[in-house]
DNA sequence: TATGAATGAGTATTCATTCAT
DNA sequence: GATGAATGAATACTCATTCAT
């Protein structure tokens, strides 16, 4: 029981470090930051760190996890939502009041360094990016073949609604003010723009 | 006359450099990168790089000229083109084009450095990311006006827009095998989606 | 009785721990291996090992205790033997078998540290080396007398038979093939050799 | 020719740092001293050394140079020399003598490390030990055919000689006494010992 | 008494920057 | 101006030792 004990603490530990982590990965990025300021900001000692990650890039992977959760977590389709409005309307409505500040200090991070090292690059595209895809893919391809949405190429489509989100993300990230103050209901906005498009038709007049 | 002379050979060596590293950094990223990389790629020694830049921070700024070209360069909209399908059109087409494997080495670095140290994020929006968002924002706001788009928030689309494009960018960065091998005509399809929507109309039956 | 049980037990776990820390030192060294290495390889836990030695050095010295008994058990001469060439004989047949692969890991890693650490240097000389050397040299000093020996300088002969055989061992244990693979009776013949020399006299013809 | 300048430059600092390593090492040894310990003792910075040495272990591997010399530079053997005593004469007086402070430091910490460490084991044993054996085992061939020396086995006489010579060293590096005070005239002895052997023989009386 | 997680001092190595030539 | 050797601050990681359980 002492055992389970222990494991219990381990995992306390590991997440206390992993908050620290992305809360200085998130201020000074992976190689601004020192294990000394991160075993600082959680209040251990630098080989601490150690006992629980392997070396620095260990902890960076980690970070990946809460960002996949994001993905595989709550499902972007539903099987009962088959109105591609709604699906437009969650994607982004939802997804984005899940970026708290912290998990947006994550993804500033992983972006950051999946952007320059392979090794970030290749678990970023495999347990966040393409699990996110994926299942929007599919719905895609379903709703398109029941006439709800265009039928043309679901694979470019669902990437080009990923992208979207991702954009918006990133503008955010880079000090966008208009993105640092949308909230669900601009994101709701943006959802009715990909469903209904941009151009207002003249056989709509 | 020998001023002018020694002006123009600095400038081609200037050149010269920004392109060793914009290859290098590209390759490696601004912190993987050494000076001496740098240096030996462009087959000068360690020190004559000091010659010509301040530190090594000044070569990744000098590298945001090229961004900043794109969008000032070839000015997103066209006073004559009043049609919006035109503009996005133009927008999705002709500027995925230009983003040459060495831009997009550059945009590579200059992001992953944005997202992570400010002195580099605040020239990037403001250099690149606003002057391209301002004149589409500008012509959104006319183009509604005489009804050829739909007319709330034109900060706000104009900042969409710019996300997808942005969005696409990052994923075909990210390893994306779809938008790796996306050409023009790719975009075409995109930009035809944003103009229509991705919803079938019961109307347009 | 209790008592006397708890020291047998802590003296077993003691020599459980040399045996590991022997096999341990001998592969890696006394600064490449770590005490962890020598905890795991006697299955204990790290802190275990602090319970039975003062530190890390405190058990390098404990090695000594068996290259001292190899010494001080067996008696290098033995007064009944008042014949020189059993003498050598004995000291280098006899002794070279009693250096086991163990015991030889002892000694390259009590040599190799002694040789640069005088609190391993001293207790090596005075505990192992002086002890080999001194019932030599009286013995020799003895044979001399009585016109078994040459007469000069018995310190010097000691050492020198002291240095041949030492010297042989660190040439195996430097990796020299023809001595990894000598055996008692390669020993015999060197000490035929060290007995009677090296050059044939005329007056032998 | 200011390249010519520069090599020489080069190869003196190369010198500079390695006659201060070889204090340094002698003094704490390979693993106890360290990158800074050097720089000082050599008078340069820390980064200085990687200049010219790619790593700490060079250093110690550059430092089997002055050793190596030490056997191919003198040849043991001399095509005139047939006579065996001469031999050993010159092999222990010279070469004892040849042992300076400083080259005894470089000894002790190479031999300290070629013990627990193989990558210094294998050079040592094929750029040092091996080159002044095989000329003597050569010799000895020779000899034993013109009935100079015994003629039984010339590699492990060899062996043995080196065995005798490389012990006293150690017994030296080891603080025994009588072997820091050992001149030529000892060798003399020693060589002596070694040509004739230990034994008075009756039939000399 | 045994455990093994926490500690934090210690170190090889890198690299942006300088400056004598 | 160009060079490239020298500099030395900075940092990830190790490991002997301690001590609460």
């Amino acid at each position: 029981m002492s055992n389970l004990l222990k494991q219990k603490t381990m995992e306390l530990r590991r997440q206390h470090i992993l908050q620290a982590a992305a809360r200085v990965f998130g201020e000074r990025g992976f190689r601004g930051a020192t294990i000394h300021n991160i075993a600082e900001a959680a209040g251990v000692a630098d080989g601490t760190i150690y006992n629980v990650f392997a070396n620095k890039a260990d902890i960076l992977l980690s970070l990946l996890d809460p960002l996949a959760t994001q993905t595989t977590g709550k499902p972007l389709t539903n099987p009962t939502s088959a109105d591609p409005s709604a699906l437009l309307e969650r994607l982004f409505r939802e997804r984005w009041e899940t970026f708290t500040p912290e998990l947006l200090g994550v993804l500033r991070v992983v972006l950051s360094e999946a952007l320059v090292d392979p090794d970030v690059r290749a678990p970023l595209l495999e347990r966040v990016i393409e699990p996110a895809i994926h299942p929007l893919e599919r719905e895609l391809g379903v709703m398109a073949k029941s006439g709800g949405v265009i039928s043309s190429d679901p694979k470019l489509i669902s990437r080009t609604l990923l992208a979207t989100f991702l954009g918006l993300l990133l503008l955010r990230l880079l000090g966008d003010r208009r993105l640092e103050r949308a909230d669900a209901s601009t994101m709701g906005k943006i959802a009715d723009i990909l469903a209904d498009g941009l151009v207002t038709r003249p056989s709509e007049s």
